[in-house]
This record gives structure tokens, C-alpha cells and sequence, in this order.
DNA sequence: CGCACGTATCGAAGAATGTCAATACGTGAG
DNA sequence: CTCACGTATTGACATTCTTCGATACGTGCG
């Protein structure tokens, strides 16, 4: 982990910085579009949208990305972390689906930008 | 440069996986939101799009962003090659703005997952 | 309970990324 | 032409990311 040294970039300094983007926020733009700029990612996000219901399990998505199990778990979690799908398990299986409005909130923060 | 290695994964495989994003548009949009996906580029996009006239030099990003000239110059290329930022010279300058309908289009992109 | 099966986590290896210092390139001023 | 200055590129280094194989966790079935 690192910890933002920078502090108070918010205020004063160069001259047009302040009507920018916090630093802080910037960081947490960027946390969501990271998620995103992964190939596998995308493509699951996809799977998981056309599936049957919306939803899937990890076991549905392997064959397709042609990935091993705990890769496509992992991918699955930074999926949740970024909040862009949900997890619900029901028995042995781990059911994802695409989070409500996650997409429309990352189409706003780029017009945040 | 990693080439394609995946052939003709659009047509059959598992059921349901061709309403999914061919592999070659995942790849289109993953790129498009790496180049989002770092609190540094961002913050680059904001400061320009904040800027006096909507455009800015390299000049101008540095002192904000507390990076080295190299590194900013590296991170607008990055930005440029994925199609957000425009690069127009002018005298000794190189001048950046925001292209025209990307952040658009990226936007879109993400309805089509 | 014990086992099978789906999922999560761990450790390691290789690739990609962010950063800097140094240097090369291009352009306008003198 | 030569020089100064803004920008781009290069080489090096540390960090992060992607992936796998192996293993641990949890749940339902027998």
C-alpha cells in the first residue's frame, strides 16, 4: 500500500489547479477505471450481462475467458472491490451480477473530469 | 507487442458466449480504460480540461502533478494513443486539449458491455 | 461425520507499469 | 549557424499486475 503523502493538494498552488480534480478523487476515478482496463475483466463484465438472468458463477466463466479457476475468482474480486458487480452465494455456488447503475456511475465520472 | 493469439473466439464455444464482446473489442475497450486507470492521468485530463481555453502544455502539468517532465510527457502519450487528448504543436509548445467526444465515446463504450 | 465439489487464498514467476536522470530532438531567437 | 528552451526518448530500477499451481475454506449430499 501507499499512503498519499501529498497533502492539501487541494488548496493554493499552481494557478487553474484549484477548478481541478482532488487528488483524492482523481485516485478514486482511477481506482474504478482499473478495473476496467483489463481485457479478462471486460470480457467477464460481458459474460456475466448476456448470461441467463444476469448472473453468473465462477465455474461459467473459466471455459470462456480460458483462465484457471482462481484467476478468474481473482479477477471476479477486483470486479466487486471496485464495486462494478455484486456477490451472492447460494449454496456452493458464487453468483455474480453486474452491480445496479455501477456503469452509469463510471459514465458520470468521467463527466466529472 | 502481444499479438492476437486468440482465433475466431466469436464463433461457437460455451452457450451464451457469443452474445458476449468478441475478444478483439474487449481488448479495444480494456486499452481505452488502462489509460484511465492511473490517479496521474487523470488528474492530467482534469487540469486540461480546466485549463484557460480548455488546453495546456507540458510546461503547465508538470509543476501541478509534481512529476518530472519525462514522466508527464510519457503519461500524455499514453493518453494520446488511447485517443483522449490531442497533441497540436505550436511554436516550441506542444499544446494538449481534451479530443473531441472521447470521454463520450468511452462512456459508450461501457453500454456496450 | 466424511466426502465431493465450487470457491477463495497463498506463494511464486514473469510481464507490464510508473518513475527518474540523462540525453536526443526540434524550433525560434539572436 | 548557434544557442537556449520545450519536448520526446532512452535506460535503469522498483513496484504492481497477471497468471498459475497448490492448498485452504465452506457447503450440501450420502
Amino acid at each position: 500500500m501507499t499512503l498519499p503523502v501529498t497533502i492539501e493538494q487541494t488548496a493554493c498552488c499552481a494557478p487553474g489547479t484549484a477548478l481541478a480534480l482532488p487528488v483524492a478523487e482523481a485516485e478514486r476515478i482511477a481506482h474504478l477505471f482499473k478495473a476496467l482496463g483489463d481485457p479478462t475483466r471486460i470480457r467477464l463484465l460481458s459474460l456475466i450481462s448476456s448470461a441467463e438472468g444476469g448472473e453468473a458463477c465462477i465455474c461459467d466463466l473459466t471455459d470462456p475467458v480460458g483462465l484457471s479457476q482462481g484467476t478468474v475468482s481473482h479477477h471476479m474480486k477486483l470486479l466487486a472491490d471496485a464495486g462494478l458487480v455484486t456477490r451472492e452465494q447460494r449454496g456452493k455456488w458464487a453468483y455474480f451480477s453486474l452491480a445496479d447503475g455501477a456503469l452509469d456511475a463510471a459514465g458520470e465520472a468521467l463527466r466529472r473530469v
